[in-house]
DNA sequence: TTGTAGGCGTTATCAG
DNA sequence: CTGATAACGCCTACAA
């Protein structure tokens, strides 16, 4: 009855336009929404459309059209705050008419392979999530690419590509008045070395103490950002740190909700309650963070507004290639929730950790 | 000195042809390393290439191709072992000479959006990972494909698409063996009803009772599986039922880590101490559990595995599409971490919960 | 080893 | 609204 197993070749405009009886270029007007067909035939059409199964080619759309709308995103698929500006991308890219293409970066799969994967696509604009890349490689990256390339999370202003990061330093700060204004007077930070956006947020942290006159109390935890769990070790080596101390600071700052998580788990299982004997805040108001069991004040860095940042300064500069490359700051936000609280008056607990 | 900023246009083949004076064909058969140019034009061609900044365009040469070399995957982004999965997609395709193109299923676009989004690349066959579409949707979305469909996570063996899962019933089973081994005779089983393979899971806890003699303890969690956090929240709920009970078992199982690890943190949290007054265990062996402050007992699910038998299955029906879709089974291995212990003698934990 | 010719599915232009 | 024609960049077949 039908055609044999070997026309599985997918139906074309010309299948459409032959099954109903009208021209391919009618088709191709009513799949693109373009005026000039009645709209009893725009019905007719797309109801053959559906009939067929017909997707269009987009290899051959793309070959044609003088300009792409499509956005290549290179992301790591396993790193925490990546999957969710993706997802924030491809909403942010569909409100301005554009699609995403993802290209993975992993262990296997260098940045470059990706660049190459998406301009093979010719697509309009780059972004580059949370590249390992430094900044000599992003320029290199950016100047062989012809299309303008948005990089987030890390980087500074400069004229070879655009940047969409958040502003970490003044999300510290203002969680560290927080934490001041609860009484604190002792604030450790967690500072894992080999972290790309944690060098502005520490800044942020130094630049409180001064500020709310507090004595300075760094933990530095070295790495490497690629290794596996690197985040969450680090969060248990400074709680390890801390709980060899005679007496504890009242408070400590990650910044990143991985370690925070991790630090803040390992001072519960070893007998300390928070935030009772100690409060513990994190960046990023991962999702990990707002679980009932974990309940971390964290700093919050909206994956909505970066996806939304990064779309905006592709398509930006998709449109107008001429336009030099800017610099997005995205405001944070303190999200206060169970693991922090005004400190007790006498420092029972370095008591009761000296007491174990 | 340059052409103007108009100039922006990709370099062709043309253009590497022209611009060492050979054919535009010769340049095709360097870039496709096939026989009939010689060394010395293979580097001068390549050399070219690499100055002009050339990347082949994939969407003409997907249209004049007969066949496609890519593998569409859908995916979940934030969607716990997926992204693992993907990247296991990524090797596995590669060592077989297939390119990977992703596509997003977020709660704003759905899966026949990204099934679409495929198609239209002409991708030789799509391999869908832990949809939240039931068995008819599938099999409907497989029938309109005219590609083979790969179902990772999910289902049972059919004749519309491959099935590539877990073996989540011996896997339990396992667990149950070990834990029984250990002296525990009291065993809860955490369900989170919405859940897409927790059936199968269940089904392990179900017959092990049986091997073992011992009494079952389900704690059946309702909820949609697509709301932020279900999992978590599911544990946390059983959590809290335990903790009302007057007296506790001594161990409890849940199908996957995200739950295991808020009941785990929900039961340290309340004062109970992990695996000295009950072990907990989950399933998936996700990152999360690996977690040196988590440290959880859990059932693990190779993602590698998973995406090499999901590429195997996807490339042995693009190559030959008359082939009946199969169903592979990964095997589980269980992985012992410091969250499950021998029962103590006597229920001392419940008196002390009872205390509280 | 190189050249010539044609076509993949779509978009675009222009005259009817 | 249709029909004719061309082009996008690449691949394949065949002839030189």
């Amino acid at each position: 009855m039908n055609n044999d197993a070997n026309s599985r070749r997918p139906p074309t405009m010309a299948d459409i336009a032959a099954r109903i009886g009208v021209s391919r270029q009618l088709v191709s007007l009513v799949m693109r929404d373009q005026p000039g067909a009645s709209d009893e035939t725009r019905r007719r059409v797309r109801e053959a459309a559906k009939e067929l199964g017909f997707t269009p080619h987009v290899g051959a759309r793309s070959l044609r059209r003088a300009q792409s709308k499509d956005l290549g995103v290179i992301f790591a698929p396993t790193h925490s705050p990546e999957p969710e500006i993706v997802e924030a991308i491809y909403t942010a890219g569909a409100a301005r008419g554009y699609d995403v293409m993802l290209s993975a970066q992993t262990a296997t799969r260098s940045t470059d392979q990706a660049v190459d994967d998406l301009l093979g696509h010719r697509c309009a604009a780059l972004i580059v999530i949370g590249s390992n890349l430094d900044h000599a490689n992003l320029r290199t990256t950016a100047e062989r690419t012809l299309v303008p390339v948005v990089v987030v999370g890390q980087g500074r202003r400069n004229q070879h590509y655009d940047v969409v990061r958040s502003s970490g330093d003044k999300g510290i700060s203002e969680l560290m008045d927080y934490l001041a204004g609860l009484g604190h007077r002792r604030i450790a930070y967690v500072d894992p070395a080999s972290m790309a956006p944690a060098a502005l947020r520490r800044r942020g942290y130094e630049r409180s103490l001064k500020r709310h006159d507090l004595s300075r109390d760094l933990l530095s935890l070295p790495g490497d950002s690629l290794a596996r769990n690197y985040f969450e070790e680090a969060g248990s080596a400074a709680a390890s740190e801390l709980l060899r101390r005679r007496t504890l600071p009242t408070a400590v700052v990650a910044p990143n909700d991985d370690t925070a998580v991790s630090l803040l788990q390992t001072l519960v299982r070893n007998g300390l309650r928070v935030p009772e004997d100690i409060s513990v805040a994190g960046f990023d108001d991962a999702p990990i963070a707002r679980l009932t069991s974990v309940d971390l004040t964290s700093v919050r860095q909206d994956p909505d507004l970066l996806g939304a940042a990064a779309v905006e300064a592709a398509v930006r500069r998709a449109e107008q290639l001429e336009l030099p490359p800017r610099e997005s700051v995205i405001e944070t936000s303190l999200v206060v929730r169970g693991s922090t609280a005004a400190p007790r008056r006498r420092t029972r607990s370095s008591a009761a950790v000296a007491a174990r």
